[in-house]
DNA sequence: ACAATCAGGACTAAAATGGTCCTCGTTAGC
DNA sequence: GCTAACGAGGACCATTTTAGTCCTGATTGT
C-alpha cells in the first residue's frame, strides 16, 4: 500500500542515528544496540549503505562506519533509490514504452504524474530532517490534518 | 519500492475503461477481453470494487457493472485506500504512538510529512484524469522532466 | 426452466521480504 | 607475527504478500 520496506526504514533509522553524532565512528554492533535492531540486520544494511556511498567504512580493529556526507546533503529519495531501486508507482510509470497497452489504457501517463509528485516530496526531505536535526517539528497546516484524519490506524509497532 | 500492487493497477485500468463509456453496463468477461486481463482476476477485482462502492452491479442475465459515481468524483487516493488500505509509508507513519522507539528515533514524524505529501498528490488525481478524459496530457514542467531523468528504466511490461 | 451473470470464498503457486549465518580480508595492539 | 575486533560478501531459510485460479452458490431476464 505505497509503503517503503522495513529494511529501508531501518536504514534511515541507522543513518539518522549516525547523523546525530557526525564525527563519531560507529561499530555495527554499537549501532545495533543503540537502535534495538538485530545485529545481523544492521550489519547487512550498513554494508549496503557503504556500497551506495552514504557511509564510509573503516576496516580492522576499532573500525566502523561514519556518514560520508553531511546529513543535509542526503535526501530521502536517494536513500530509497539506493535501497529499493527507483520509485515507480506502477511498473510502467518508471519509463515509457514498456507497456503494450499504453496506447489504449492512457492510465500510465497519469501515474507518471503521480509518481513525479511523490518523487518530488521525497527529494525535499533531507536526512537532517529525518533525524529531527533541523528546526524542530513544524506544525501541520490544517489541510494536512484533515487528510490525516482520513487515515485508519494500522497494527504493528516497528521502528521508524 | 514505493509502488502500488499490480492488482490495484489493474483495478484502475478497469475503472478507467468503464469511465470512458459512463452509461454502459459491462459484463466482467467483456471487460476482461477489452483490457486483456485474466477473466478470473477481473471478476475478483470487480467484486472488490463493488463492495467498496465504486461500481454498481446488476445480477442475473444481462447483468454487469457500471460506475457508481462520475469519474471526476473518484480520486486515486480513494481507490488505493479501498484496495490496499490506507497509504502509509512506514508502519508508524499511519498514526502515532505505535512505535516504542518514537521518542528516540524522531524519524517517524518526518515520514509522516512525506506520507501526507504523497497522499495529497493522490487526492489530486481523479479517475477522469487516469482515464485520460480531461484536457489531454499536460506538458511536464522542466523541473519534473529533470527529476524524471534520474530514473533508471525498470524491466517488466505490464498493464497500467 | 435455463443460461448468463454476479457473490463469496477456498485454495495454490510464485515472489518478495525479513532475517540469520558462515567464511574471508583487514588492521591495530601486543 | 599472532591475535582479536572489525567490515565485506554471500548463501541460505522462513515467513508473508501477492497474483491468480476455481468452485459452489444466488439472481434474474427470456
Amino acid at each position: 500500500m505505497i509503503r517503503i520496506s522495513k529494511l529501508t526504514d531501518y536504514a534511515t533509522v541507522l543513518l539518522a542515528a549516525m547523523a546525530r553524532e557526525p564525527g563519531r565512528r560507529f561499530a555495527s554492533a554499537a549501532l545495533a544496540q543503540q537502535t534495538q535492531i538485530g545485529a545481523a540486520t544492521v550489519s547487512k544494511l550498513l554494508k549496503q549503505l557503504q556500497r551506495a556511498g552514504f557511509v564510509h567504512s573503516t576496516r580492522g580493529l576499532h573500525g566502523g562506519y561514519q556518514l560520508a556526507r553531511p546529513a543535509e546533503a542526503i535526501s530521502a529519495a536517494s536513500i530509497l533509490d539506493a535501497l529499493e531501486g527507483p520509485v515507480a508507482v506502477t511498473d510502467c510509470s518508471a519509463g515509457q514504452g514498456q507497456c503494450e497497452l499504453e496506447p489504449t489504457c492512457h492510465v500510465g501517463r497519469a501515474w507518471q504524474r503521480v509518481n513525479l509528485s511523490i518523487r518530488r516530496s521525497l527529494y525535499e526531505v533531507s536526512l537532517a530532517q529525518l533525524a529531527g536535526l533541523d528546526g524542530g517539528t513544524a506544525r501541520l497546516p490544517a489541510m494536512e490534518r484533515e487528510i490525516k484524519a482520513g487515515l485508519r490506524a494500522r497494527g504493528g509497532a516497528t521502528a521508524s
